[in-house]
RNA sequence: GCCGCCUUAGCUCAGUCGGUAGAGCGAUUCACUCGUAAUGAAUAGGUCUGGAGUUCGAUUCUCCAAGGCGGCUCCA
């Protein structure tokens, strides 16, 4: 046997287990020649090459939380005998795994679970791998009706949900045996492996939640108590993951949303419907105007359309086959059914047509800030990123096929860019391919479109992960994920190809050769929405929006009273330049009222007392606490409207804890 | 829509083993006029989410509904 740098190149006869041993490497598993993740119960082919790989990578994580997974399925069935057995993968940031009980599991039965976990952990039990013949499998594991159903789905990997290809894959079939010291075996399950050589390597046990979930994903299979659990591969990983995750609340654009009284969901209007109050009102018009301005500079036309319409609209296009479940019910009236808008494109499509279209018109650009209004089901509601009624961000593109991917690319591009203004600059791509149960058109058209899509997004130099399923009926679509200021990722802008809806509205232009021609159609959203894309960058920001958006830009703070009319002069000066300004004119004192504006999270407070008046200047305090005494005032007003033509990204927006304590 | 949990003042939350409720912040009023993160005092504010049932009596127990939270499914 010979190492060779991290690599282990192993002889006949050794285990993987006693080279993990021998080596004193700081692997769990190791990786083969051909790439496979290994554990210590294969027995490696001669002159296999294993790569170590420590707990600490991606692989590593993945395989300390699949047996994680293990070690909890283990304890709920020695605390619920009767409870039978889900699937139980590793997903980002941890595992799960789904049992059939009685009765769900409560907050109590996690902890009673975590203790028995860590009690499993402590008793050193083996992962051992066995081959076995699927006979045997179904004898073995006869009382668990899940996995034996896995057991007849083996092979046919594609109709297996994501997870379950865990326990069953293309090739042999294999038990996992959790032994004790002794060499009894206290549990087993069907499961490909690879695990960590012991229950003892992992480092660390935090359940953090139930739910129930769909076998196999499907709503019409019975639901399963679902258990999430969270691994690292060290404690202080796992400190800092339940840090984030309290940043994560502590962001949260519900809870920012009433805080800094941006917008709220009154019952009386009902389930994901939105009012916004003056401060999110100025915001959000911040935000629609700069989107406006550079639409304009794009070429884009502006368009209205009505928030309701006929049914015989959504038949054309197809959303009433598609799409029924995802709209509210028709509103019956003498003349017919009429219907609220789910999605802008018909209406625009009517535009194209109202009147005919040359090619010198092409590429045609209408945009809208088009409000629509979906049917949510009622536990899919979520704040402002799930809502029903919203406001789309919606244009739609006629061009000609030859146009078609100039005009992607360059679209793409004013996406990209568009984004990176309003502070998100950290992007990946997605590529949503057809549904093979859900679409219209040729398969051609179909192929040509995602091509199409696909060489575009090659050619951005972003990452593509492909989304297999994941398209509307009409075409594919690129979407583009952008992390925020604490790593989460968010779907943003989409961009859809169609051939389908030109055809089934008959649309055409005549074409320089006097003939008619079918144009091509691309729908794109930037934000999203409005309100998915304020509430990103709410938590984005933390609340701390750069001054451009920030409702209120400028809080004068008079340091007595007498000073709020030299304070009042100065807002004027500042309000005439366009510039959000207020005085805070309220009997605290200064000290509470910056601690206000502070709370409100205002970019830059005025703060001015008797030696600023007779100076003619003010103390500027930013957000971060950092304060500038005595800067006159025209420096002071010429730097804040400075800041917000430029748009900058104020230095404290992405971490908007205050300096001082 | 499904499973579980939750809903008490504008907000955050106590509390009542069934005898109709409290705090802090916020609001209002008064006094204080202060140089960079909370001045003090007083006052107002609640059909305990809504409806039905059980009970002498329900905010508390039961059922139904609405809204919310975490997931599933879905999705801008």
């Amino acid at each position: 046997m010979t190492v060779a740098g991290s690599s282990v190149v192993t002889e006949s006869g050794t285990t993987a287990g006693a080279l993990f041993r021998a080596a004193e490497l700081d692997a769990v598993v190791a990786r083969d020649g051909s790439g496979n993740l290994r554990d210590l119960s294969w027995k490696p082919e001669d002159g296999d090459v294993l790569d170590p790989v420590p707990m600490d990578s991606p692989d590593g994580l993945a395989v300390l939380r699949h047996s994680s997974a293990h070690v909890l399925a283990q304890a709920v069935q020695e605390l619920f005998p009767q409870a039978r057995l889900g699937i139980g993968p590793p997903i980002a940031n941890g595992y799960y795994y789904d049992f059939d009980v009685d009765t769900p599991f409560t907050p109590d039965d996690l902890e009673r679970l975590e203790k028995q976990m860590r009690k499993i952990i402590k008793e050193s039990q083996t992962f051992t791998r066995r081959v076995v013949t699927e006979d045997e499998a179904r004898t073995e594991l006869a009382n668990e009706p899940y996995k034996l159903e896995l057991i007849g789905l083996k092979g046919a990997a594609a109709d297996v949900a994501e997870g379950a290809s865990m326990e069953v894959g293309a090739g042999e079939l294999t038990i996992y045996d959790n032994k004790r010291r002794d060499g009894s075996v206290a549990w087993k399950d069907l499961c490909r492996g690879p695990h960590l050589p012991s229950t003892r390597l992992i480092p660390t046990v935090k359940l953090m939640r139930t739910a129930a979930a769909y076998w196999r994903g499907d709503e019409k299979n019975p639901q399963l108590q679902r258990v999430y659990g969270t691994a690292w591969a060290s404690q202080e990983d796992l400190d800092k993951h339940l840090e984030l995750l309290e940043e994560a609340e502590r962001r949260d654009h519900r809870r920012l949303g009433a805080e800094l009284d941006l917008f709220s969901f009154p019952d009386e209007i009902g389930s994901g419907l939105a009012v916004f109050h003056p401060k999110g009102g100025i915001i959000r018009m911040a935000m629609e105007e700069y989107s406006r301005q550079r639409h304009i500079e794009a070429g884009y036309e502006f368009v209205n359309t009505p928030h309701i319409t006929k049914g015989r609209l959504y038949e054309v296009s197809g959303h009433l086959d598609w799409y029924a479940e995802g709209m509210f019910p028709a509103m019956s009236l003498d003349n017919g059914e009429y219907y609220l808008k789910p999605m802008n494109c018909p209406m625009h499509n009517l535009i194209f047509a109202a009147r005919g279209r040359s090619y010198r018109e092409l590429p045609l650009r209408l945009f809208e800030f088009g409000t629509v209004y979906r049917y949510e089901k009622s536990g899919v509601v979520h704040g402002l990123t799930r809502a029903r009624g919203f406001t789309q961000d919606d244009a739609h593109i006629y061009c000609t096929r030859e146009q078609m991917r100039d005009e992607l690319t360059s679209l793409l591009q004013f996406v990209l860019g568009l984004l990176a203004d309003y502070g998100l600059s950290d992007f990946y791509l997605e590529l949503s391919t057809k549904d093979p149960d859900k679409y219209v058109g040729s398969d051609d058209d179909w192929e040509v479109a995602t091509e199409t899509l696909r060489s575009v997004a090659e050619a951005s130099g972003l990452d593509l992960v492909p989304d297999p399923g994941g398209a509307a009926f009409y075409g594919p679509k690129i979407s583009v994920q952008a992390r925020d200021a604490i790593g989460r990722t968010w779907q943003m802008s989409t961009i859809q190809l169609d051939f389908a809806l030109p055809e089934r509205f008959g649309l055409e232009y005549q074409a320089d050769d006097g003939q008619r021609h079918r144009p091509v159609m691309i729908h794109r959203a930037l934000f999203g929405s409005i309100e998915r894309f304020f509430a990103v960058l709410l938590e984005h920001y933390a609340g701390a929006f750069p001054a451009w958006l920030a409702p209120v830009q400028v809080m004068g703070i008079p340091i007595r009273s007498e000073n709020a009319a030299y304070l009042d002069t100065v807002v004027d000066r500042l309000r005439a330049q366009g510039i959000r300004a207020e005085v805070d004119a309220s009997d605290d004192r200064m000290q509470k009222k910056i601690l206000k504006a502070q709370q409100e999270k205002v970019p830059f407070m005025f703060v001015a007392g008797e030696r600023d008046e007779e100076a003619g200047a003010v103390s500027i305090r930013y957000r971060n606490g950092i304060e500038r005494r005595g800067v006159p005032l025209d420096d002071a007003i010429a730097e804040v409207v400075r800041n917000v033509a430029e748009r900058q990204i104020l230095a404290d927006a992405l971490n908007p804890e205050p300096a001082a304590e």
